[in-house]
RNA sequence: GGGAGCAUAGCUCAGCUGGUUUAGAGCAUCUGCCUUACAAGCAGAGGGUCCGCGGUUCGAACCCGUGUGCUCCCA
């Protein structure tokens, strides 16, 4: 078979996903193995695949690979969120594009639109993971509201209420005056507006002309101030601090306060406070305990609570307002000021803040047992640097609010009877039977539904038992063989939002941790630091990514660069590096082919050197595998991949096939040839979990075989020996000091040398001499006892080599080179002397610290004493 | 304002329990090669004030303190 130059990803990824889908390799039903489960942190439904998934998933995907391959039963479910605020604002616009509004349609018929727009979009990014190759289980799909997983949500909102850990309060909410509904701070749209600052002075309590000056763009919301705020260290108000203001107009005694969230140099230095209608404003209320005066109906009109005004538009107020402080001898200046305006995205009308009834969760119970877990390390994070911060969010928990003023999501179920009482429960007829008890002219039809949604995390806190049904189905055999499941890999940024709650779901409503590992993965940035987003347009097109270089070069550039936890800088050129060692794996695959036809059973001068070379990549491979698992286990998988490339690369590639490989049209010997092509299947198992495609493609290639690598179980690990691969190094540093050598004296590499060895190790030399040959291009290896006369010589460790061609030597050269060398282990032995005469690192240090110095002391020594015999020898 | 993290080669980062480290990798750079698997390659090489200062220790890139710079999270 006629091997392509290069390797040519597209086809053949097609081709394998498609056959691994068919055997139904990543199916799992629970058996009598050991489960391995990872549930993908579900993603929007809105989303399209970015490098943040591209690396996540690239990560979960080697490690459920990896599990398959030890014989666990490996289970990866697959799915998508709901993402209330991102798709309902996909809808809108969808909407607004077909010239329908919002406020036209009813929520049932809204939500129709909803549900066909996610049948349509929401699955893109699933299929989109196909294609990087992830072995999910795609009969378990699962979606945030699907039924069983809805009601499940619903039952546990109604439990945590019946508990007492759901409330409901007041808030600060972005309100639209036109739509009358809440806006989520995505639905705001600032605007820089010209405006102007008034300076109004208000009368200090019990004087008749001292006054208080303060700054405000907003005048009419003087009708709801309770205080006065001054920076403490303020000089010009210090003497004020406890004293009492008039607000005027009404007259109202407010208390002037002193807190350093006041910036002294904005304004005149003091702010009135509205707790009713700003944001900062109403939490400097609740620190003081201020008064609380919404003075706004919900139209944006003034309320009864103003006093003046009511029943008018609060724009109109302030253009009537201002001549009567005027009037009144308020007014001290007008100046022009720019800021910003929030607007509401659906109607263009100035967004008022305003206090709202919400439902929240009281979080300080249920977090206690998910701190726990954590500090106690029954869940490990890694890195572990993140239990500081879950901790410290942990330790300082507030209350979440969870009510959306959205139509997409899990309707909030809290009936209320026309009088203002409520039930919340399943259903509305539970809810009637309830309400009927207390009130018991009321009808059914007369209950409304409470209008808000969930916030989208109260239902993907539930995911990792809700994917098995746990709470829908309690019990049953799924849930009991995956739950808990192992590794959730994700982001820190969602620590608190996501993993933090799953974790409490878990313990609540499980009895058990969710995982028991977590991995953070990093933030994919451009190699400029950015964070990627659409806005600034700097995220690749991971398809077209996928398409140039192939999914298993775009997973090796993304792990290639990414530690646990670190940020990643991503570049397109560790794409081009994972392309070029796809490159370099079929390269040596068509190596290997060719001499699939020229095996010889004789045996005859290369028997040693080959052996030798076998023997040292076996002993090689083991190390490293073993080296593989231990990272694996730590989760050091970008170190893992950097380890294997280089096996790959380095000591396969260069090394082992140039030694094993024979010469020109040279037949190659039978065992030779089969380690190798075992070699090669064991290199493609090591590295198959991260590129799935190109080594199942090789593995195949290589020779005939029914079975897949997807499902092969990993072979097991031999031990190694240190001598074997010491011999190994000690033979690479021979070949590169030779070359190096050849370089510098600018023997071309295509002159043949001869070569001498002056050494006492004999035998260890003969046994590599083929090699030697070969790698440094020499006709002959002969001993000698003596230096050789006009040659170059090279000193590794006790031994000197002498190189001789038909190059004139560079005698002034090589002595340079020599000495150069020797002022460096002069150095080196001086720093290694110094601290052996040193008697109390001798006494304190431990023995075998001690007797490696000792070694490293003899050993600069006998180096020395090479390089001084060279020098002489050179005159 | 509160908290966390980071700072090592031109760039991106490893360096685990303080001692085989006068510090490694990839990319980039330089030199020589179109050597019958691979120029998307081969063979070599150069490149460092381990952010500054102080301390602990026989010994510090690593531990402690402090300063500087950057990043992120929460409000």
């Amino acid at each position: 078979m006629e091997l392509s130059k290069n390797f040519l990803p597209n086809e053949t990824e097609a081709r394998w996903y498609e056959h691994w889908l068919q055997k139904g390799y990543f199916n799992s039903k629970p058996d009598g193995r050991e489960a391995y489960t990872v549930v993908i942190p579900p993603p929007n439904v809105t989303g399209v695949l970015h490098m943040g998934h591209c690396l996540n998933n690239t990560i979960q995907d080697i490690l459920i690979r990896r599990a398959r391959k030890q014989g666990k039963n490996a289970c990866w479910v697959p799915g998508t969120d709901h993402a209330s605020i991102a798709t309902e604002a996909k809808v809108v616009a969808m909407l607004r594009e077909r010239g329908i509004t919002k406020s036209s349609l009813s929520r049932e018929e809204f939500l129709n639109y909803a549900w066909e727009w996610k049948e349509k979009y929401g699955g893109i990014i699933l299929q989109q993971l196909k294609k990087l190759g992830c072995s999910l289980d795609w009969d378990r799909t699962s979606f945030t509201m699907d039924k069983d997983y809805y009601e499940s949500v619903i039952k546990v909102f109604v439990d945590l209420y019946n508990k007492g850990l759901i409330y409901r309060g007041k808030r600060m909410i972005n309100w639209d005056v036109k739509a009358l509904t809440a806006l989520s701070d995505e639905e705001v749209i600032y605007k820089e507006v010209q405006s102007k600052l008034y300076h109004l002075r208000y009368r200090i309590d019990g004087t008749a002309d001292e006054y208080i000056t303060i700054a405000t763009v907003r005048p009419e919301t003087i009708l709801g101030d309770t205080a006065i705020c001054v920076n403490p260290s303020d000089e010009r108000y210090k003497h004020l601090h406890g004293k009492y203001a008039l607000v005027p107009l009404i007259n109202r005694r407010i208390p002037i306060i002193a807190d350093d969230y006041v910036a002294i140099d904005f304004g005149t230095g003091a702010l009135k406070v509205t707790p009713a209608h700003d944001m900062n404003d109403y939490q400097l209320g609740q620190k003081y305990n201020l008064e609380v005066i919404d003075t706004m109906n919900d139209d944006g009109t003034m309320s009864e609570a103003a006093q003046l005004f009511i029943g008018e538009d609060r724009f109109e107020v302030r253009k009537k307002i201002v001549p009567q402080l005027e009037a009144a001898g308020h007014l001290v200046k007008m100046e022009e000021y720019t800021n910003q305006v929030g607007f509401s995205e659906r109607t263009d009308a100035v967004v008022e803040p305003r206090l709202s009834l919400q439902w929240w969760v009281s979080m300080k119970k249920i977090s206690e047992p998910a701190l726990k877990a954590v500090m106690e390390n029954e869940i490990a994070f890694h890195p572990a640097k993140f239990k500081n911060l879950y901790r410290h969010w942990m330790e300082n928990i507030k209350d979440w609010c969870i009510s959306r003023q959205l139509w997409w999501g899990h309707r909030i179920p809290a009936y209320y009877a026309p009088d203002g009482s409520f039930a919340v429960t399943a259903s509305k007829e539970s809810a009637f039977a309830e309400l009927k008890q207390k009130n018991t002219s009321l009808t059914i039809d007369e209950l409304r539904q409470d209008e808000d949604c969930l916030d989208t995390w109260f239902s993907s806190w539930l995911w990792p038992f809700e994917v098995f049904k746990g709470l829908s189905d309690p019990g049953n055999a799924e849930v009991n063989y995956y739950y808990p499941t192992n590794t959730l890999v994700t982001a820190p940024e969602i620590i608190f939002f996501w993993v933090a709650r799953m974790i409490m779901a878990g313990e609540e409503y499980m009895g058990k941790i969710p995982f028991r590992d977590v991995y953070f993965t990093g933030i994919v940035r451009d190699k400029l630091g950015r964070k990627m987003s659409k806005s600034l347009g700097n995220s690749p097109d991971l398809l077209a990514l996928i398409d140039q270089y192939g999914a298993d070069a775009v997973r090796f550039g993304i792990m290639i660069a990414s530690p646990a936890g670190n940020d990643i800088l991503f570049d397109e050129s560790a794409l081009e590096q994972g392309r070029n060692f796809n490159n370099k794996l079929w390269n040596a695959l068509k190596l290997v082919k060719m001499w699939e036809g020229r095996k010889s059973g004789d045996a005859e001068s290369t028997i040693t050197t080959q052996h030798f070379a076998l023997n040292w990549f076996s002993h090689r491979l083991n190390k490293v595998k073993a080296e593989v698992e231990e990272m694996m286990q730590q989760f050091r998988l970008s170190e893992a991949l950097k380890t294997i490339y280089s096996l790959i690369w380095d000591d396969f590639c260069s090394w082992y096939l140039e030694w094993v490989k024979p010469g020109f049209e040279q037949p190659i010997e039978k065992e030779v040839y089969e380690k190798t092509v075992h070699f090669f299947e064991e290199l493609m198992e090591l590295l198959h979990p991260f590129m799935p495609f190109i080594t199942e493609e090789i593995f195949h290639l290589l020779r005939d075989k029914k079975e897949d690598l997807t499902v092969k179980q990993y072979s097991g690990i031999q031990p190694h020996d240190a001598s074997v691969l010491a011999s190994g190094e000690l033979l690479k540093r021979v070949i590169s000091a030779l070359r190096d050598a050849r370089n510098k004296n600018q023997v071309k590499p295509r002159d043949i040398i001869s070569l001498s060895i002056q050494s006492e190790n004999h035998n260890g030399y003969m046994a590599i001499e083929e090699i030697l040959k070969k790698q440094v291009n020499a006709d002959a290896v002969n001993f000698t006892d003596t230096a050789v006369a006009q040659s170059i010589v090279v000193n590794v460790e006790k031994d000197k080599f002498y190189i001789s061609s038909e190059k004139q030597v560079d005698t002034a050269g090589l002595k340079a080179e020599l000495e150069k060398d020797l002022a460096y282990q002069q150095q080196f032995l001086e720093s290694v002397s110094k601290k052996l005469s040193n008697e109390r690192f001798v006494q304190n240090a431990k023995p075998e610290v001690v007797a490696l110095e000792r070694k490293k002391q003899a050993d600069a020594e006998a180096r020395i004493k090479t390089i001084q015999e060279s020098l002489q020898n050179l005159g």
